[in-house]
Parts: C-alpha cells; sequence; structure tokens
DNA sequence: CGTGTTTGACCTGCGC
DNA sequence: GCGCAGGTCAAACACG
C-alpha cells in the first residue's frame, strides 16, 4: 500500500523552474521541487513522507531525483546558504537546467552550529536569565550559518503537510506582497533544530511552500500521525556515518526525463539499482530499507 | 493537564 | 541612524 502512495509521490517530482515563484521564497532556498500529488486527496498529503529532505541529505535527495548537476565536487564542501542563494536564482530560472547548486551535506554538519542564531534559548544551557529575548547577541562576530534549506512546491488545500514528524507552529507572519501568511514550525523533538516554512504562494494560492531547514537528528516519532513510518525505517531517517550519502552524487542526471512520469519511474529504479550496488560493495546493510521504501519490480537481483 | 495554536511584541539583518 | 521585513519569543488561549 505505501507501495502505491510512494511511486505516485515520486513520479510526481518534478524540476521547478518558475522564476516567479521563486521570488516568493526570497531566494533563500537551496533547493526547491515541485511536488504535485495526483489530486488533493489529503491521502496524499503526506508525500514528504516520502521525501524528507531533512532527514535525509539534500544532495542525496536531490540526485536521486536526478535533478541536480552530475558534478560532485560540492557534495564534499560545505556550502555556505548565501553562495547557494545566488547560485539558486541564476541556476533555477533556466528550463531544463539543474535545479540547485546543491547544499548537499551541510545538514550533516550542522551539530557544530546548533547554537547559532536563537541558540535554544529556552531550557538548555546558557544560564537562564538569559533565556529571554535579549539572548540573541549570539556569538558576536560570527556571521551566523543558515541550516540547509529545502523547498517543496504541492499542490494541497491545507497548509501545513503532514510528514511524519511532530511538528510545532511557533509563529505566524504576513508575507509582503502576498496576501498569505507564512507560518513557522519547529520538530517537537528535543534537541532537533529542524524548522520549516509554509506559505501559500500568492502566484497559485493552490500551491503550497514548504521549507525545511535543518536535518532531523532523531528517528521519526512513533506515535506518528502520518504514514510515514510504514514507508521508511528509522533508520532511514537518522543521520548515520554508514548511509550512503555519496552514493547518490554519483548518480547520472535524469532530469532531462523528468517530463514523463515514466521516465521518473525508470530513474528511480535505475537510483535504487546504483543504491544496491553501493550497498554491496561497500557492506552498508540496508536494514530492510529498500525493501521498504522501494516497489519491489524496481529493484533487480544481482547474481 | 499536556500539547498545540494564536498573536502581539521583540530582535536582527539589511538597505537607504 | 532609521525604517522595513523576516524571524522568534512567550503569554494567553483552545482542545482533547
Amino acid at each position: 500500500m505505501s507501495d502505491h502512495g510512494f511511486r505516485d509521490i515520486y513520479h510526481h517530482v518534478s524540476a521547478f523552474n518558475n522564476a516567479h515563484d521563486q521570488q516568493s521564497f526570497g531566494g533563500e532556498t537551496d533547493s526547491i521541487y515541485r511536488v504535485s500529488p495526483p489530486s488533493v486527496n489529503p491521502s496524499y498529503i503526506n508525500f514528504t513522507d516520502c521525501l524528507h529532505g531533512t532527514s535525509m541529505d539534500y544532495g542525496s535527495l536531490e540526485k536521486a531525483f536526478g535533478l541536480s548537476p552530475s558534478s560532485s565536487e560540492v557534495s564534499k564542501q560545505q556550502v555556505g546558504a548565501e553562495d547557494l542563494v545566488g547560485n539558486t536564482d541564476e541556476v533555477m530560472g533556466t528550463p531544463n537546467s539543474s535545479i540547485c547548486s546543491s547544499s548537499s551535506e551541510a545538514g550533516c554538519e550542522e551539530d557544530s552550529d546548533k547554537s547559532k542564531k536563537d541558540g535554544q534559548p529556552k531550557g538548555t544551557e546558557d544560564g537562564g536569565e538569559s533565556s529571554k529575548k535579549g539572548n540573541k547577541a549570539k556569538t558576536k562576530g560570527e556571521k551566523k550559518e543558515r541550516e540547509p534549506r529545502f523547498a517543496f512546491m504541492t499542490k494541497s488545500e491545507v497548509d501545513h503537510l503532514e510528514d511524519g514528524y511532530r511538528w510545532r507552529k511557533y509563529g505566524q507572519k504576513a508575507v509582503k506582497n502576498s496576501p498569505y501568511p507564512r507560518s513557522y514550525y519547529r520538530c517537537t523533538t528535543q534537541k532537533c533544530t529542524v524548522k520549516k516554512r509554509v506559505e501559500r504562494s500568492f502566484q497559485d494560492p493552490s500551491t503550497v511552500i514548504t521549507t525545511y531547514e535543518g536535518q532531523h537528528n532523531h528517528p521519526l516519532p512513533t506515535t506518528l500521525r502520518g504514514s510515514a513510518a510504514g514507508l521508511f525505517p528509522p533508520s532511514m531517517f537518522t543521520p548515520s556515518p554508514s548511509f550512503p550519502h555519496g552514493l547518490l552524487m554519483q548518480m547520472p542526471n535524469y532530469h532531462h526525463q523528468m517530463n514523463n512520469q515514466a521516465a521518473a519511474g525508470s530513474m528511480f529504479a535505475q537510483n535504487v539499482s546504483s543504491f544496491q550496488q553501493y550497498a554491496h560493495q561497500h557492506q552498508v546493510p540496508d536494514y530492510g530499507l529498500l525493501q521498504d521504501m522501494v516497489p519491489s519490480r524496481f529493484l533487480k537481483h544481482e547474481p
């Protein structure tokens, strides 16, 4: 059953090249994908169960979809958010071009800058006294490093798309030049700094723009409202050194095929095959991951 | 009572 | 320095 949903969702992922809609992001997003569920049926709303750009490596995800350049150098380095902004603007306006400059592994190293801006003012270390609003002095002198961002556009009637994680809304702001407010959500799991912003495109009110920021450092909650746990084992959502982030980086670029669903499916199958190869060569246990996430007919059986 | 939402105030970065 | 816009905080409130 999850089989069906997964396949459909992935088939509807396509490159996002609408320059106008980009602007509604403020050009801040590292990567943007358009996700068009087959319908507005709420059962498809949890599409991000599958995508989970915040828990998986962004770069891997991009490559998995064949949406990024095949060049792999960016996968090795942490790309500054500011750089990405510029690249994104430049790249994404071009049809059939690579989606983004690939924030790549940035999310994997975010442990070091957990206390970047607000530094989780409530609760944790730094003397409780300063845990008020004046605590934002942060580490002065250092320019704050933003988490890699990853955005999806989704045709949906509801703003907050179910993705398996638990989110707490902590703010809402009116967006300039847009009649629709932007909502701010934070993962409710302790020590998880992942945030997401949800807004509706003023260009296309039926489109919801979800921007993830950061990377989950925990598996999916066991008490799910969505069905993500049924689609992916927790191991997939936990940053693991054994997870082949680099694998998908090596995948060929298929984004030119994304025009039709069949091609997307074929791309997916090939990527899966490569994953198997990598797992085999590097002795990476998949914990049944492939079986869970991949329709069996996509799996090639190595001799 | 625990959890999540709402909402006005506050903070910060940035352009002028 | 000032004003604007984006982002965050936290008290009040709603709900199961």
